[in-house]
DNA sequence: TAAATTGGTTCCAAAATGGAACCAATTACT
DNA sequence: AGTAATTGGTTCCATTTTGGAACCAATTTA
């Protein structure tokens, strides 16, 4: 069984990171955001091996984070350029940036800082309340049985993530 | 020159990749937010090999995301449980999460959905900007030069990353 | 008291990765 | 126009990481 396997089950972290959760995909997205586009920009921005940037690239393009922009007249080499599922990937990106500014950063402190440009304000946490505005945290955060798995589970399928809602907790077992 | 040297470098999203950003160790760190917290409860849920399991616990602990809980009285077997810079990587899990659901779904749909539990409403998109509550989009997210790369440039070094602010955009040169 | 489970470790094969060399097509320089 | 450099790769091989199975001592269950 190999990893795209393995993680594809009902899980859609294990979905994405079936995706994006290999050791070069999430940095050369990183760089389409900071402005990449070509090949050698990537390259030496990363540092990634030739063979292993394209093939990741292809990756993407397949996976339709990225798409191949054919070039317009007065250059002739193309370009890569976020797609929409692509600039969906900015929250993840923003959530790990900001992790790594508290929990990562040397002594000089956090490399960039992050803004709202329609406000003006600077984000310092994200997993922001749309409702009430309030910071949600692993406290308040609840998930609960969503159509994934229930529609699964009135199929008769067996879902592991299921136990966890079902009162089969191991921690529980006595 | 190694994984965790080449992504180390002057971003956070590289030295937080360096710590978590392999196969595992977000699954891993997934189960613990959903409650496994022994060893074989990681191993079963995941299907992850045992000597695997084994390194990636020991790094998580290592790394301060894990901590590694003696047995009360009752039971002997020790546990592993997010320590505060661990359950401060619930947002990546959660904007993970919900790229999942939208981008990685299968025809059932989201495995799961996720609430604020102070409020009871659902939660569909993460970054919220805090002061004024709009979505953060890829287009009003702005980021600025920080401490960490404006002190090492201040000491002569030279950043990769602060050409994207210099105007040498390689797009952009002509 | 025996059998099963837990929390590992060790060994080996398979897969992913890194490094260097190479290459055709395009672009830049003189 | 001719030459050199750059771009965007591909191929080959050595190294590293991973997966699978077997094994094991300590604990827990039957």
């Amino acid at each position: 069984m190999d990893w795209s396997q393995i993680n594809s089950k009902t899980c859609s972290v294990g979905r994405s990171l079936a995706i994006f959760g290999d050791r070069w995909t999430l940095m050369i997205i990183r760089d389409a955001f900071m402005g990449s586009s070509r090949f050698s920009q990537f390259e030496r921005s990363l540092g990634i091996p030739k063979h292993r940037l394209s093939d990741r690239l292809n990756r993407l393009v397949e996976a339709d984070i990225l798409m191949k922009v054919a070039p317009k007249k007065e250059s002739t080499r193309h370009v890569y350029r976020l797609t929409e599922k692509g600039l969906d990937l900015m929250p993840v990106l923003l959530a790990i940036s900001l992790w790594g500014d508290k929990h990562a950063s040397d002594e000089d402190g956090p490399p960039l800082r992050h803004f709202h440009r329609d406000c003006g304000s600077e984000i310092t946490a994200n997993a922001i309340c749309h409702e009430c505005g309030e910071p949600i945290t692993p406290n308040s955060y609840q998930v609960k049985l969503g159509p994934g798995i229930e529609r699964k589970l009135a199929r008769g399928e067996h879902i592991p993530e299921a136990e966890y809602f079902a009162g089969e907790r191991w921690q529980d077992k006595k």
